[in-house]
DNA sequence: CTCCTCACG
DNA sequence: GACGTACGTGAGGAGT
């Protein structure tokens, strides 16, 4: 760095502000203020940012106590991990948690300090008051004056000739409660401890300091310690000569060897270390004129228009001209101080975040979203201006011109589609829209066999293991912001060559999040849609069928070409979403449940689970025999052999030979074999039905699970490896494939031995933890009806209840079938009920049915109420949304044909439902994984099946794993919704998922 | 590639 | 008055 300042002397006015009191006394006094000042239109908290950016602003503008600095430093804690928490670990132990809304800030704290070009000052190891003293010492000894911001009294034992303390009013004049500033020379230390500055630390050591915890002396406060001092000279003095004093209490208290050590320890826990190695050494500290551009930037991202405003005016520029910083457009402040997720509850007045429209635009200018739309499409993509970078002096000219830019999108190519198994190809970047290369690393030459030597590497290229080391400090920085489409992919990859990429957006979840029902969020469909462009094909690229390459082999100008067009359209993607979910309001929904989602899957893919191949394949002979069997006398009783697994045959030999009554026909107008027709007959006594219903259970079991899962072993890992897809679903599910892991038998006996295959590691159990009747917990909550309420704050048996309500039975010895039938009216609620399909799920008469339902309603007039005003709300707005914010767009609402229309009215008002549950269950597992950790548990998660959540945890962790998992999952609404139910999870640990299920 | 069937929540 | 419906998924096998 290149000194513009005179070096530190006299003259110099040092400010060593303490950033956490700051911090503190912002945010106390940005809760007594309006609370919308406290917010940005996407409800991310600010206000103590605001008052900080002010509180700076006129420090650097104006000074404060008379004098203006020539050098100033803002200065944290960087971890709450100090030697002196080594020296006592009950060190600040009872410090409470921050407020929830205060924790977004921290980090906005630190972009506060950046946008006005300082750095923001903190260590490992020493606590900012160390630094602040080791600074105050050098600044002294160097005839400077300087003056400590903080309203901290541990500070205090710093004052002296030169160096007073200065502590900022707080509250607004004038308010009841509010301090006046002071300035805090040694008579006011005096004033305050009865001691000059330099026998502070012996006061403290004997009173003790309930905030920090420190002991001290018992019976010993402030004013006697401060006249021990004063009696006896100092500390060492006064314990070398304490077996005299008069006082038994006192004496005790100063003799006793516990108490001594006590003593002795409080006084190093409150002794600053004024010699502390610094990191930024004092010369640097000098304060410059802040680049005006990047501060308004700042400011403008944050949504502050006064201070926005005063900023464009002293330094003469258009705050207009100036675009809000993306960094800070939704990227910054949602995270905690460990990563995990932190947010605030919206006041209940409000409706819920995501379906209200922006009320401020303050922020985004009001045509950045039509702006961006607008230049997505005219700004056409040019393949030929990518570049193919082939040595390192252009990859670090890349990424230099990546570090500038702040951002990078990013996009893997690989051997294989599965992140898990494939070989990293090559990486392509994009810096700005039309920016953007493609580094092939491992592309082959197409004559060698064997893909896979060394020796057929394509020529030009950069080693692998030079480009990463080179990408890895890129993918890492905590300042850049890394883009992609379906970010996960990438993360995965990459992970495996030892890279953690962060931080991350997805314009793929942006997309989910902001049109979720309107059509797919495929990068293809996206550039089509934003862009009006085709992006290439991977087969035009790589080949298909008998021409298929892949990807190693194709030729390397098309290769480029596909991979760099594909970061760059993401670039270009994200440069349109992110500005929509701030106008849309759903930059909380992207950032609480999708895009945290992201890492916390990749790290469950990754882990894989156990599954035996040796189990399933005795099962799969098994089964071969039991269906062998079962063909014989299926044919037998045929009089022909024919393909069992040919509905079409089979539906020929049922309805068409033997004429069989009862056929019913598909959506083509073939023959339904289904089991519901199969089972029919069945029941009616014909044992062919029965047996062919035997056999396809067993056929399924073999061929879908027995023999496919062992294929999906990992050579490498020994495990299976699933993908969850984030955006599939129309209702936040996730799906699971390749393979699909939500769907392991669980149902009946035979299909429970598949689940038996799925084992924890040795010394391991699994752990498996659902939700017990989420849904209908939720259909409690959003349509609010207060037997269902009671019933479930009761723990009572709901389905038993729901009977008892509609029949008039009481729950005691009810036949079962009285519940079976409440129990298919509860889910028939949940699907959006209709008569014909209670009828069919029942096998009763649909006039039955109607009477079920129309009982139903007048005990339940809420779920009525519920689905009508859904019903209502879909038909006029064509959109509905949990109680989340996630919002589920239904174009097909207004369809000519009646069906079709009542078909999206179902599904309307199953969404809210299914949806809060998938959001919640997301909520727990975006938590999962820090708060095992806290726990000091190295249990695992592995797998999520909609409402469970599956564990690997050492033996002797399984108690203490299922008291975490359920907190975390039942707490999961919180804070952003409050339910009027409670949510309860059943958990257990065994060997194997059938029996910890 | 579509259809049917069936595994799961 | 007729029409087709329970909500959300993914996979295997047959048949085109």
């Amino acid at each position: 760095m290149t000194l513009t300042h005179k070096p530190v002397g006299p003259g110099s006015h040092i400010f060593l502000v303490d950033g956490s009191s700051f911090v503190f006394r912002a945010y106390f006094q940005s809760i007594r203020q309006d609370a919308k000042y406290n917010y940005r239109s996407d409800r991310l908290p600010t206000g103590a940012v605001r008052l900080f950016c002010t509180k700076l602003l006129q420090f650097v503008r104006e000074g404060a106590a008379g004098v203006k600095p020539t050098h100033l430093a803002i200065i944290f804690d960087k971890s709450e991990h100090s030697f002196r928490k080594d020296l006592y670990p009950d060190y600040k132990a009872h410090r409470t948690e921050p407020p929830d809304d205060l924790i977004p800030q921290f980090p906005l704290m630190r972009a506060v300090v950046r946008a006005f070009g300082l750095t923001p000052i903190e260590q490992d190891v020493y606590e900012a008051d160390d630094l602040i003293a080791t600074y105050a010492t050098q600044a002294q000894a160097k005839g400077a004056d300087v003056l400590i911001v903080s309203a901290d009294k541990d500070l205090m034992q710093l004052v002296g000739p030169g160096v007073r303390m200065y502590d900022p009013a707080s509250g607004t004049a004038g308010t009841k409660g509010a301090r006046e500033e002071r300035l805090i020379g040694e008579a006011e230390v005096i004033d305050y401890f009865g001691v000059p500055p330099d026998k502070v630390v012996d006061v403290q050591a004997l009173a003790g300091d309930s905030t920090d915890n420190v002991p001290g002396a018992k019976g010993i406060g402030v004013k006697t310690a401060a006249q021990l001092i004063n009696e006896y000279g100092d500390l060492e003095k006064l314990l070398a000569q304490a077996s005299g004093i008069k006082q038994p209490k006192r004496r005790e208290a100063l003799t006793e060897p516990d108490a001594v050590a006590r003593i002795l320890l409080s006084k190093k826990l409150c002794e600053l270390v004024r010699d502390a190695p610094l990191q930024t050494p004092l010369e640097e500290l000098g304060l410059h004129q802040p680049d005006a551009a990047k501060l308004i930037a700042f400011l403008q991202a944050m949504e502050f228009t006064t201070i926005t405003r005063r900023v464009a005016e002293m330094y003469g520029v258009q705050a207009q001209d100036i675009e809000p910083d993306p960094r800070f457009l939704g990227v910054a402040g949602w995270r905690g101080r460990n990563g995990e997720l932190s947010e605030i509850a919206p006041p209940a007045s409000e409706a819920p975040r995501g379906i209200e429209k922006p009320t401020s635009d303050a922020l985004i200018p009001a045509n950045l979203v039509a702006t961006r739309l607008a230049e997505a499409k005219a700004v056409k993509i040019d393949r030929s201006t990518y570049e193919t970078v082939v040595s390192a002096e252009r990859l670090d000219d890349w990424i230099t011109e990546a570090v500038g830019a702040g951002l990078v999108a990013i996009n893997v190519e690989t051997t294989l589609p599965d992140p898990m198994r494939c070989e990293l190809i090559g990486v392509s970047l994009a810096t700005a829209p039309g920016r953007a290369c493609y580094i092939p690393l491992q592309h082959r030459s197409g004559d060698s066999a064997d893909l896979f030597s060394g020796a057929n590497l394509v020529e030009g290229q950069i080693p692998l293991d030079v480009a990463l080391a080179r990408l890895k400090p890129l993918f890492e920085d905590a300042s850049i912001l890394k883009i992609a489409h379906n970010m996960k992919h990438d993360l995965l990859v990459l992970s495996r060559y030892g890279i953690d990429v962060a931080p991350i957006d997805d314009a793929m979840l942006m997309s989910y999040a902001l049109d979720s029902g309107r059509g797919d969020h495929r990068l293809e469909e996206l550039a089509r849609n934003y862009c009006g462009h085709e992006a290439l094909t991977f087969a035009s690229v790589a080949g298909a069928g008998r021409n298929f390459l892949g990807f190693a082999r194709a030729a390397l100008t098309a290769a480029a070409e596909y991979a760099a067009e594909r970061a760059d359209i993401s670039l270009r993607l994200w440069r349109v979403l992110k500005p929509r979910l701030l106008a849309e309001r759903m930059t909380a929904v992207y950032e609480t449940l999708e895009r945290p989602m992201v890492a916390t899957l990749a790290r469950m893919e990754r882990r894989g689970v156990t599954v035996e191949r040796a189990t399933l394949s005795r099962l799969s002979g098994e089964f071969a025999q039991d269906m062998a069997r079962l063909e014989a006398e299926i044919f037998e009783l045929a009089g022909e052999s024919f393909n069992l697994s040919s509905p079409k045959q089979l539906g020929d030999i049922l309805f068409g030979k033997m004429g069989l009554p009862g056929a019913k026909k598909t959506a083509t107008g073939a023959w339904s074999t289904s089991a519901s027709v199969l089972e029919d007959l069945a029941v009616a006594g014909n044992d062919f039905s029965r047996r062919i219903l035997d056999w396809r259970q067993l056929s399924k079991l073999k061929s879908t699970y027995a023999d496919a899962l062992p294929g999906y072993i990992n050579a490498e890992t020994g495990r299976v490896h699933t993908s969850y897809a984030l955006a599939a679903t129309t209702t936040g599910r996730l799906s699971s494939s390749e393979p699909n892991l939500q769907n392991i038998p669980v149902r009946n006996e035979a299909g429970r031995k598949i689940r038996k295959a799925f084992v924890s590691a040795p010394g391991h159990v699994l752990i498996s933890a659902d939700y017990s009747q989420i849904e209908l917990r939720l259909l409690a909550h959003i349509a609010d009806i207060p037997q269902l309420r009671r019933a479930f704050a009761e723990n009572l048996d709901i389905h038993a209840m729901t009977a008892s309500e509609m029949f008039n039975v009481p729950i005691k010895d009810m036949p079962p079938e009285t519940r079976r039938r409440a129990k298919a009216i509860n889910f028939g609620i949940i699907y959006g009920i209709s008569a014909f399909g209670l009828a069919n799920q029942l096998s009763i008469p649909r006039e039955e049915a109607s009477a079920y339902i129309k009982r139903y309603f007048e005990r339940f007039p809420g779920i009525r109420d519920y689905m009508d005003s859904t019903r209502k709300t879909v038909r006029e707005k064509g959109e509905v949304s949990t109680i989340f914010g996630r919002i589920y767009h239904f174009p097909g609402i207004s369809s000519a044909n009646a069906s079709d229309r009542a078909f999206y009215e179902r599904a309307a008002i199953n969404a809210p439902i299914q949806g809060a549950a998938a959001d919640i269950i997301r909520r727990a597992m975006i938590r999962m994984d820090d708060a095992l950790a806290r726990a000091g548990l190295s249990a695992q998660m592995l797998l999520q099946v909609h409402d469970e959540l599956v564990f690997e945890a050492p033996n002797d962790e399984a108690e203490a794993t299922i008291e975490v998992a359920r907190r975390v999952m039942e707490q999961a609404p919180a804070p952003a919704v409050h339910l009027a139910v409670p949510l309860k999870v059943d958990a257990r640990a065994a060997a194997n998922w059938d029996e910890a299920h």
